[in-house]
DNA sequence: CCCATAGAAGCACGATCGTACGTGCTGAAA
DNA sequence: TTTCAGCACGTACGATCGTGCTTCTATGGG
């Protein structure tokens, strides 16, 4: 007798394919819904009207609300790495990176993938006093973008890109502001010109000439 | 016969003092709980448990919920005009009201005014995307604040303080980076670490010696 | 082809949401 | 001291919240 047949009649989840692609179509539209009312403000019947289905069938994907914020954060991981922290890695190691990834974060702001800006920009502030694992989560997240920027920072630091008495952890924190501001600007009075004064801003900072601002 | 006797009875709203109190206290109860719950969030049963009064005698000094938000967003304005606005005016016009202006929002924020760090920084990003007179006078108070900060700005430049290069809007953007970076990670990692870092950061940013960070 | 099973829906629940109405109590003006 | 309006209350409403349970459909491995 095999492994199998041996083990206890352990119920396995086996998903099924279309099972799994109506749960990806929920959760992205669950990463959009959330950017505008926020993770708690985001209803399971609101994010089912949207998706054109029962609120039951999509409640028994997750089985908690915790549960379906925990995956619409790691959903929205996934994009952000995709349309943000991809693009800036895509750059010459160093300066160029630092530049690349608030290029690439204004972009990401601009095409309005979210009709409500920068996710984890809003959900940190949102769940950062309510404690639990979604909280933990998302401080994750934040916390390895910024330790990302610092070794982008570090790296431009080692290759002279920048003054010597740079440090990179004051340059991470100030490059997460100028990223934050952006966002703020932009949802808050909906004018991409914000995201030009950060493109400069950025640039002028390390010491870039500006000619590549579209 | 005089101005008042000629006028329609039009039904005057005359509070009494102890109506007044209350609705004092309901305000600065509101803004703490709506830096943690968010102001979409903030429900008038929690608002009426935190006070131990009935929900219905809390509804009647506003008449609705938009009306109780926007009564929130003016106390919060007064409370951050108190704690922030006006010690950064009490310091020497240029340079030092740029650093005072940081300094008193993280002191703001560590002495724990509020349980949920900033109340603007989080009510512009949960509201940015809710058209409505909530958002627009969140939108008029974070502009406020930024163009504070530019003249501020403009004054260091006017003193020769600051390189003669410098960019009045583009500094006060910075600034407000570095703030909205300070409540986010002061909040998000609950570190009073942060705001040293902010601390640091703009003094460094503006070429003034980190001595004075306590 | 069959059928065990995952997926989706229908329905119902207790709780809580914002809002409305009616009623004593009480502070301050007359 | 009388009187009246402001204040706080209890109660109740329709809607919606997150969450179960039951039932039908349809998919994919044997």
């Amino acid at each position: 007798m095999n492994d199998r047949s041996m083990r206890a009649p352990q119920p396995v989840r086996r998903p099924r394919a279309d099972g799994e692609r109506t749960r990806q179509a929920i959760l992205r539209e669950a990463v959009s819904l959330a950017t505008v009312d926020g993770l708690e403000g985001l209803s399971i019947g609101d994010l089912a009207k949207a998706l054109g289905m029962s609120k039951s069938g999509l409640y028994a994907h997750f089985g908690s609300k915790q549960e379906l914020q925990l995956a619409t954060v790691e959903e929205a991981g996934r994009i952000f790495q995709a349309e943000v922290v991809g693009p800036a890695l895509a750059a010459p190691p160093g300066l160029a990176q630092l530049v690349a990834v608030c290029d690439a974060f204004c972009d990401h702001l601009q095409r309005r993938t979210f009709p409500g800006g920068c996710f984890f920009a809003g959900a940190a502030l949102e769940m950062g006093t309510r404690p639990g694992p979604v909280k933990e989560r998302i401080a994750a997240f934040q916390s390895a973008f910024v330790g990302l920027i610092r070794t982008f920072a570090a790296s431009a630091l080692e290759q002279r890109q920048v003054a010597a008495d740079e440090d990179p952890d004051q340059l991470a924190f100030e490059i997460n502001g100028i990223i934050l501001a952006a966002d703020t600007n932009f949802v808050l009075h909906d004018d991409p010109g914000a995201l030009d004064v950060a493109r400069r801003v950025v640039r002028r900072r390390l010491g870039v000439e500006p000619a590549a601002v579209r």
